[in-house]
DNA sequence: TGTACATCAGTGAACGCGCGTTCACTGATGTAC
DNA sequence: TGTACATCAGTGAACGCGCGTTCACTGATGTAC
């Protein structure tokens, strides 16, 4: 089982989770580098001194809703990796999995997408990490393919960069797709996917 | 010859001109939902109320810059279609199109990256208008192709989108690459239209 | 179990500052005759 | 060409407001004995 933590420690995490939502959700119609460290405290409902005593900065919030976001992506999408389907239902349960996140937490995906090219240094920074990180897993696991034989290491990497890149590409789309084009949408990242995968197919040709 | 404005109008537009430079410079670091009115003055160096005469908020600045980052790409990319070159060589063509007017333009490409998902709704909007705008100018440009024959409209429309979904990230990647990576990176791009190229000459196999 | 002291998350007043917007203005440029 | 009036880009003072940050504080929780 794992560690209970004090009364003290248990209020302080519950604050600063509040501090993040509230942050998340201020964030859906402006950018981080306007942000108020005044704002997001109100929204919570504590002194905007209390603030200090869980981030330095609005900046410093931000990388922490980056690992929020992201983090917990990787198992996620190793699972689906690791898993042994052929072309066409990987891409299908691919396509399905980045629709079902986008749909459960729509606020990560938007402030992803936000500030991956943003105003806020720290901010894009930690996303880039997080992207290669990404990047390196699905080369690693294209690796193992059969598929892959012949294949450099630098082309390996292309092709996951390219996995990745369509990846965010699809849930910022989801995003802004209202409801009942969200079929559509997907079908239009799976063709897309599609036609990759024919590209890798003949890439040795 | 053009119509020569009057000296009240050309100063005018000096100004206008000098506030949208301005900015520019000044989102090299931050984004627009951020930028304030007279920040941008003060790097003019006039008084903060004769934004107004030109702008009614920062909002109205953006898609103005919007117009003026993407706007004169359209006769420059239709130039590029047209022209009849083998796979290969429009590829590399294009890419070095990009990494030309990223190096000769760069704040204005970092503005279109930063604020395509940005927090000011109506610069989302232009910018998005102009995307698709390209978008159909790229599927009516490979539509003529003869290779084109048997693809339906909306596998025509999935293809430009990834076109010029590629574009946007080149650019945006290039604007982040150290210019001893430049051609590492345009090579890296190269690739993977090429990768792309295969897939659509396989899509009806 | 009870007591005495230490810790520290959250408070609330205060500060100086830059913000966006209003308004009546000025003086160079434009226009009508 | 000269004169009298209209236009309007840019000015500068003033406003109320919310910002980030500082500081000494309070009182519940944690710890040592």
């Amino acid at each position: 089982m794992s560690h209970t933590l004090g009364i003290r420690q248990a209020q302080k995490q519950k604050t600063r989770q509040a501090l993040m939502d509230a942050a998340l959700e201020l964030l859906a119609d402006q950018s981080l580098s306007s942000l108020g460290l005044r704002e997001v405290t109100r929204a919570v409902g504590v002194a905007p001194t209390a603030f200090y005593r869980h981030f330095d900065s609005t900046a410093d919030l931000g990388v922490a809703l980056v690992e929020e976001a992201l983090g917990s992506l990787h198992a996620v999408i190793s699972r689906l990796l690791t898993a042994t389907w052929d072309s066409d239902e990987r891409i299908a349960r691919t396509v399905e999995l980045i629709a079902d996140r986008v749909g459960s937490h729509p606020a990560h995906f938007r402030f992803i997408a936000r500030e991956r090219h943003g105003g806020v240094r720290a901010v894009r920074e930690a996303i880039g990490a997080q992207l290669d990180l990404f990047t390196e897993e699905v080369r690693a696991a294209i690796s193992q393919d059969p598929a892959a034989e012949g294949w450099s290491d630098d082309d390996l990497l292309m092709l996951a960069g390219l996995y990745v890149e369509h990846m965010v590409l699809t849930a910022s789309a989801l995003l802004t797709t209202a409801p009942e084009d969200v079929p559509r949408a997907m079908r239009l990242a799976e063709r897309q996917l599609r036609l990759v995968s024919l590209g890798r197919r003949h890439w040795l040709d």
